[in-house]
RNA sequence: GGCGCGGUAGCUCAGUUGGUUAGAGCGAUCGACUCAUAAUCGAUAGGUCGGGAGUUCAAGUCUCCCCCACGCCA
């Protein structure tokens, strides 16, 4: 039985997320969680809240609440979200968590005492009405260059100058509109990625199964101008991961915390712990620690193309860097980005579905499935409301709904509702059979190497294949002259069913359950054997005729949601 | 400006290391069937593979230039 851990990039704490996010990670993850389950593999699916960072303690304030409390709420609104989308996380965690303070320091110290960790002394700008130091992008003033008057600190969007922030004339925070700054000396610690680049190229260049846009994007990181840089890992906050060496302080970083992108990644282990803390699991380290039964683990990670980065040097940086025998991924899926209607999805301008919406409209399995069959795996991929209720109808209605109801009506009018006797098989089942035989091996293929499209393209032919079988051999025809035949062709088409509830599950898992109930069957069994498996429920074994399994959209719904969604979320 | 990814039938996309008449689904048209959620099944039509030049016996597939869209970075 092979061992499967994956993780999903972990979701910002600030705010719901919309289906570009979900499509990008969490979603292909819960697909291949789902499979590897569905195949009998032991799988550790994690996710988590990534809750630290300025963002976040805005978001607080403008909430007005304080910050923990904020991102608990907001944990707890994201979960119930994921729940309803069926992303079956072993656990769903917060980078806030304990567990993950403990292991952020510890990291920390690890790769100080690997000589890794170097103190900087740089200037920063401190707005003293905020009480605290600006990110250059929270402060705006006029441009030097142009005198575009809402140029950033990093860059001026009018004349793309790229800038300092004490280049700005008139600068102001653009948190409190205070133009009470100034430039203060403050300390940090940078982590010395330089130092180990030459390990990471060569971890990089051992991954020749990994897609061109992951290694692409990481290779340019490592040779780009200088090549790969030290980068600060601590920040001038108050919320996060306090700076710690081990258990020990860290003189002259009293008061301040690690960067977001040090502590989130670290998550990933720290929410396997929580996992374990939370009475859902045990062992942590066999699925972490390759000195403790690790060795045989798989580690797949799902994000979209923004967190390659993080995620090929980073992260890795942190792991080589502590000398210490973590588990390092094994196969990096990214994807592309989702977009909506012509131009991007926006969390900040609130533009396109956002997951709680989404949910309120249909239920999840023909978000799934559409999102899923559309997958942004070569390059960006565009939503619309015309594609997405073309698509869901033909498909989820009339292919896979629409089998389960003749097949189902058909036996109740003609028979019973039971799985008839009488006949035997053919000619065309048989071809059938190896018809079915060829394409669920395809099937598990893709699935296996997780080209998510194809997939979904070849569930759907798995699915068609029924129809065209009912429609060759016609029971309703064959009843006429020869019902122990028709009883036969329709006792396969009942065994279609609960076949096609397995297969489908990992994308659409309600719709599956409700199947195998209607069935009446809790024989989850993966089908090894196409014909064997075809001959799951015996004669005589009752089923109910489903009510409508999938339902279609309508024009109307169609065309009043695309008005209701072409503005902004407010 | 640099880099990256794309530009293939009306739409969404496949096209392996260059090799016979460029594929799928949807949509369209025609036909079959009537068990079913006006569902299903079959057939047909539709592309000078962004433009140009080059390498080759042979290029959507390699090289160069250009155009367009998007993204990232500075």
């Amino acid at each position: 039985m092979a061992r499967h851990l994956i993780t999903s990039a972990i979701p910002y704490i600030n705010g719901i997320k919309h289906l570009g996010n979900l499509v990008g990670s969490q979603l292909p993850a819960d697909l291949f969680a789902r499979f590897q389950r569905a195949r009998g593999n032991e799988v550790l699916f994690l996710c988590s809240t990534d809750e630290h960072g300025t963002p976040a303690e805005l978001a607080a304030a403008k909430a007005d609440k304080p910050v923990d409390e904020y991102c608990a709420e907001m944990h707890a609104v994201q979960a119930r979200i994921a729940e309803g989308f069926r992303l079956s996380f072993d656990h769903f965690g917060r980078s806030s968590s304990p567990q993950n303070h403990k292991l952020t320091q510890h990291f920390a110290g690890a790769l100080d005492a690997a000589g890794l960790i170097r103190e900087v002394s740089e200037k920063q700008m401190y707005s003293n009405a905020d009480g605290r130091f600006l990110p250059d992008r929270y402060i705006e003033g006029t441009c030097p260059n142009c005198g575009f008057e809402s140029a950033r600190g990093d860059q001026c969007d009018n004349c793309t100058k790229q800038l300092d922030p004490t280049d700005l004339i008139n600068p102001y925070s653009t948190i409190s509109g205070s133009t009470d700054l100034e430039e203060r000396e403050t300390k940090h610690l940078f982590l010395c990625q330089s130092q180990m680049r030459e390990k990471l190229q060569a971890w990089i260049d051992s991954k020749t199964d990994w897609p061109l846009l992951t290694t692409s994007i990481a290779n340019k990181w490592l040779n780009d101008g200088d090549g790969l840089q030290d980068r600060g890992i601590t920040r001038d906050l108050d919320w996060g991961v306090p700076v710690m060496k081990g258990d020990d302080v860290w003189p002259g970083m009293e008061g301040k915390v690690f960067y977001v992108w040090f502590d989130a990644p670290i998550e990933y282990i720290a929410c396997s712990q929580e996992w374990v803390d939370a009475g859902k699991g045990t062992g942590w380290e066999r699925w972490w620690r390759t000195d403790k039964g690790a060795d045989d683990v798989r580690y797949t990670q799902f994000m979209g193309k923004d967190n390659v980065p993080f995620h090929t040097l980073s992260f890795p940086a942190t792991i080589l860097g502590s000398g210490e025998p973590w588990k390092m991924v094994d196969h990096l899926k990214s994807f592309n980005y989702l977009n909506y209607d012509g131009g991007q999805f926006s969390t900040s301008r609130g533009r396109g579905v956002f997951m709680d919406q989404a949910l309120e409209l249909l239920p999840a399995d023909y978000w799934r499935w559409w999102l899923l069959s559309h997958a942004p795996e070569s390059s960006d991929s565009e939503f619309t409301w015309e594609n997405f209720q073309v698509s869901v109808n033909k498909d989820l209605a009339d292919v896979l709904g629409n089998f389960v109801s003749r097949v189902t009506k058909f036996c109740r009018s003609k028979f019973s509702e039971t799985v008839p006797e009488g006949g035997s098989w053919d000619a065309p089942e048989q071809a059938l059979i190896d018809e079915l035989t060829t394409r669920v091996g395809a099937y598990e293929t893709y699935m296996e190497t997780m080209e998510v499209r194809k997939s979904a393209q070849e569930l759907r032919a798995i699915w068609a294949a029924g129809n065209e079988y009912l429609q060759t051999v016609a029971p309703w025809t064959t009843f006429k002259t020869d019902p122990d035949q028709a009883a036969a062709q329709i006792r396969l088409a009942l065994n279609l069913i609960r076949f096609y509830a397995v297969l489908s599950a990992p994308f659409i898992p309600d719709a599956c359950a409700s199947l195998m109930d209607s069935m009446q069957t809790s024989d989850t069994s993966w089908p090894e054997d196409i014909q064997k498996s075809l001959e799951t429920l015996p004669v005589g074994h009752a089923f109910t005729v489903p009510e409508v399994t999938f339902r279609k959209i309508t024009d109307d719904e169609c065309a009043e949601w695309q008005e209701r969604f072409s503005g902004v979320r407010t």
